[in-house]
RNA sequence: GCCCAGGUGGUGAAACUGGUAAACACGCUAGAUUCAGGUUCUAGUGCCCGCAAGGGCUUGGAGGUUCGAGUCCUCUCCUGGGCACCA
């Protein structure tokens, strides 16, 4: 009877000694090739680790074992993400302070970490909202502002009246606050900016330059949003003004018939004729006092008045009339459109609306002449028409009649415009400049004084860190300012230029600001004098693996790219993408219970799911009394709020760490959702206990002989050297799962060679097989089941750890089959199986395929039109 | 509406470049073994017809290309995610 596998022993003996030891310690400067991986850094929640965040932190952990077992200097570093609103909330929501609360959750996620065996240097562990972290984050906010990339403008803000504090564009969704789902108003406000639309271009071209998952790079771009066309200026009759208008479409211009302005467009007041003032006031107004959401949607009906002013086109000459509609919005482009009805669905509505004319610029010979023929645009296709200019046009007759209506036609037109002065070609980016300043108590003080002398001051290096005072009152005022700012002793200060009396800046910065760079931190994360000292930033630098959620793809990743390139620009970068390869591990959901919620009825989340919802989550208490038709069942990322977390502590009591480990790898596609189940990890426990009787009986074998059956050592040992090779692409590529599934046959195909209950001397296995088997098994299952592997390790008298060994290689002579079994297929039809040598030839295969009795008798009577051979493969005969 | 990712057994899934569809697991069925056991082992398990040999069908649906399609092309339906009057 074999020993069983004490899981609960084994880990926790391991875990300490790996600490003691110092395993996963990452040497600075060292000779070997270093690989730096990286998960995003979490925000330390009340809430605890759940088996969901192991999605994340097991396949990166198996990975980067894998790493420093293939001979790499491994960097795998944790901290926390501790500053900004989330903490803040929670802190409110308990009555307690951030700055005990952080630490406490800290620890609590470091025990979890610990306890399902992650390999992180924990003596890089940073934590974001400590002085001598932030004074670095402010340090940066200098830099980028002496580099005038951080600006103050005041501008109408998104203010959420719950919050009580303004909201980045990027936080409102549909216009609503995207934590509390109140309907966001505009204030105007101070405001701190970072122009990272400066590095719109850039930020678009360098993504050609990185290892991301496709859909990722695919929303960034759509952020940065980048159009190409050209700026064209329309006099207004009658008027010295001009109205300029973006538009990608420059080479529809002849059948631009009217005009479009934003309400809030300057020029609205100064064109509209007296006899409309009044009418267009009053929808201007309107437009003002309108939600975002009503004015976005899409479905309703395009609304617009007249301001009796007339354009003129500059191409036609013809005088056309000045709208104002309120789907045109001032935010983006000029706050002023050209408007073609013939070509833009759109501007097509509006106009037949609106009894406007439409004039075609591309036709089909067969298509409709006039606009009266028309029942929508014609986006596309057609060639161009001729057109006369009226007295009016600044242009000549245009040479572009018979053309296609394609992008080249549109380059062409461009050069003729700016060759005649009406146009200009230009790039427009939908990003905007990143609003950083908020008028919260939980974030980095933003190190500027406003002196009454002197203006807006910038801290001296020398002053940093600006120090977030201690207070016991941090709920958002609600006046809209900082909490900080009914601080005395925070705010007065004096002015570092003139010494005089002055004011501190109270705004902090948003926690993107510390997400931002912290992965420059891990490089020397107790440096008092730098951010990092440069060398350790050159040998570190960048981020090999950086692996995190979707929900990060746009906003943390493009900033981080900003701060990234802005200190690349300064001198302190020599790389200007941080994150070489990324990607993006699925969700663990579990199943929930909910009902419909009443009318209005909204849900109260402890950590996310509040606002109003399609569901709500059943309590234990309603399940007998809730009527069957309410009740609904989902599965749902686990969080507390729901009720479905799954802890890894109780999983790892159960089953053990490393049973979970092999779960989490073995479920599904890294990247693919998941849903729970204790069945799966309980299949996963039985592999890992097979795994651990095989080793075990076979340690016991190594020390007699016996006469070996040869063939099937053969067959055990090519099964090892395929299986190494296949888990080493497997751990490479992020293919996790299929690893795992080939550990699992190479353990099958060990236990017919070797059961695990075979006696000594009973089996006929040859000792140095069982061996060569052994070492290898025990290093391919390290990343996934570290403290198994290390406990056989040690017990095959091997010093230290796994983490440290060298990985196996496989002998491709060893792997390579002997013969292969190829399909024999008439008409397609899979017919019959034959085996040939491994490298037989063509016409080889082609004779022991024919010469099958089934295939013989299949063909008797029949023409042979046509043999198609895939040597190694199959054979299709193709007869009548 | 637009963009992205997906639809494969009872379940999670596998199939790198077109070449044996369903590897590896979970579950289920039968047998053996042991026990205090949620143990272990062996065999079976896509669907339909058939006692069997064997045959037919099958990767959301419909067409197409090819000797050959889960994989390529066209259309279409469904699911998940993102963006949304962007000029």
């Amino acid at each position: 009877m074999d020993e069983r596998y004490a899981f609960r022993d084994i880990e926790a003996r391991w875990q300490a000694r790996w600490e003691a030891e110092r395993t996963f310690r990452a040497e600075d400067l060292s000779e070997l090739p270093k690989h730096y991986g990286l998960e995003f850094f979490p925000y330390p929640s009340g809430a605890g680790l759940s088996v969901g965040h192991c999605r994340n932190y097991v396949p990166t952990d198996a990975y980067f074992r894998f790493k420093s077992m293939c001979g790499f200097n491994v960097l795998h570093p944790m901290g926390w993400d501790a500053f900004g609103q989330p903490a803040e909330n929670e802190a409110i929501k308990r009555g307690r302070n951030p700055r005990e609360m952080v630490p406490e959750y800290a620890a609590s996620y470091r025990q979890t970490l610990r306890r399902i065996g992650a390999s992180y240097d924990w003596s890089r562990e940073i934590d974001s909202s400590r002085p001598d972290y932030y004074q670095w984050t402010q340090w940066f906010f200098l830099l980028l502002y002496h580099r005038g990339l951080a600006y103050r403008a005041s501008t109408p803000i998104n203010w959420c009246p719950a919050c009580k504090t303004g909201l980045a564009n990027e936080e409102v969704e549909q216009g609503r606050c995207w934590r509390c789902e109140t309907t966001v108003e505009k204030r105007p406000m101070p405001q701190w900016y970072f122009r990272i639309t400066d590095y719109a271009e850039r930020l678009l071209a360098d993504l050609e330059t990185i290892d991301w998952p496709d859909g990722i790079k695919q929303m960034q771009r759509e952020w940065i949003g980048r159009s190409e066309g050209a700026d064209v200026d329309f006099a207004v009759a009658g008027r010295s003004e001009t109205i300029r208008v973006f538009t990608t479409r420059p080479d529809t211009l002849w059948g631009a018939t009217f005009m479009v302005l934003a309400p809030e467009h300057p020029l609205v007041e100064l064109i509209t004729v007296p006899e409309r003032r009044a009418e267009v006031d009053a929808y201007v107004r309107r437009a003002s006092t309108e939600t975002d959401i009503d004015r976005m949607s899409a479905e309703r009906a395009k609304t617009g008045i007249d301001t009796g002013a007339r354009a003129v086109n500059p191409v036609t000459g013809e005088p056309i009339p000045i709208w104002v509609a309120d789907y045109v919005l001032m935010g983006y482009g000029t706050g002023g459109i050209m408007a073609v009805p013939a070509h833009d669905q759109r501007d097509f509505e509006f106009a037949r609306r609106y009894g406007i004319r439409i004039d075609l610029v591309y036709a089909h010979p067969e298509g409709p002449r006039s606009g009266e023929e028309m029942a929508r645009a014609l986006p596309d296709g057609g060639s161009m028409l001729d057109f006369t200019p009226a007295p009016g046009a600044r242009t000549p007759k245009a040479p572009f009649a018979g053309l296609p209506n394609d992008r080249a036609t549109v380059r062409k037109v461009i050069a003729w415009l700016e060759e005649h002065g009406v146009g200009t070609g230009r790039v427009y980016y939908r990003l905007r400049d990143w609003l950083i300043s908020r008028q919260r108590y939980w974030g980095a003080p933003i190190p500027i004084v406003h002196c009454g002398a002197c203006g807006e001051v910038p801290v001296p290096e020398r002053d940093l860190p600006v120090l977030l005072p201690d207070v016991d009152q941090y709920e958002p005022s609600g006046t809209g300012e900082s909490p900080l700012a009914a601080i005395p002793a925070f705010v007065s200060t004096a002015c570092p230029a003139c010494g005089g009396a002055a004011r501190r800046e109270t705004d902090t910065m948003g926690g993107f600001a510390c997400s931002s760079w912290y992965f420059l931190r891990f490089a020397d994360p107790h440096n008092a004098s730098a951010f990092a000292d440069r060398r350790l930033v050159d040998y570190w630098l960048p981020v090999d693996t950086y692996v995190g959620g979707a929900e990060h793809a746009v906003m943390h990743l493009l900033y981080a790219r900003f701060w990234t390139k802005v200190m690349h620009d300064a001198g302190l970068l020599a790389f200007s993408e941080p994150f070489s390869r990324l990607r993006n591990q699925g969700t663990v959901l579990a199943y929930t219970l909910g009902r419909r919620p009443r009318l209005g009825e909204r849900a109260d989340g402890e950590d996310g799911g509040e606002g109003i919802v399609d569901w709500i989550v059943l309590r234990p208490d309603e399940r007998e009394s809730c009527p069957p038709d309410q009740v609904v069942f989902r599965w749902v990322k686990m969080s507390k709020s729901k009720g479905n977390v799954v802890t890894p502590d109780e999983i790892a009591e159960r089953y053990g760490a490393d049973s979970l480990r092999l779960y989490l790898l073995f479920v599904a596609p890294f990247e693919d959702n998941v849903q729970w189940s204790d069945e799966g990890v309980h299949g996963a426990h039985r592999f890992a206990s097979r795994a651990w009787r095989w080793c075990v009986s076979a340690m016991r074998a190594q020390t007699r002989s016996a006469p070996a059956d040869a063939a099937r050592g053969v067959r055990a040992r090519r099964k090892l050297h395929q299986t190494i090779e296949k888990v080493t692409a497997g751990l490479e590529g992020f293919r996790f799962n299929t690893a795992a599934a080939a550990l699992m046959e190479l353990v099958n195909e060990l236990y017919l060679y070797r059961p695990a209950d075979a006696e000594p001397g009973a089996d006929a296995s040859d000792p140095a097989i069982v061996s060569e088997a052994l070492d290898a098994l025990v290093l391919l299952i390290a990343p996934f089941m570290p403290h198994m592997a290390d406990e056989l390790w040690s017990r095959l008298g091997r010093e230290g750890s796994t983490y440290r060994a060298a990985w196996p290689r496989h002998d491709p002579a060893v792997a390579a089959e002997e013969r292969v079994t190829v399909v024999v297929q008439v008409n397609g039809k899979l017919r019959d199986r034959v085996e040939v040598a491994a490298g037989a030839s063509e016409e080889d295969t082609r004779a022991a395929a024919l010469a099958s009795p089934r295939i013989a008798e299949l063909l008797a009577g029949r023409t042979v039109r046509k043999v198609v051979v895939v040597p190694g493969r199959l054979v299709n005969v193709v007869a009548n």
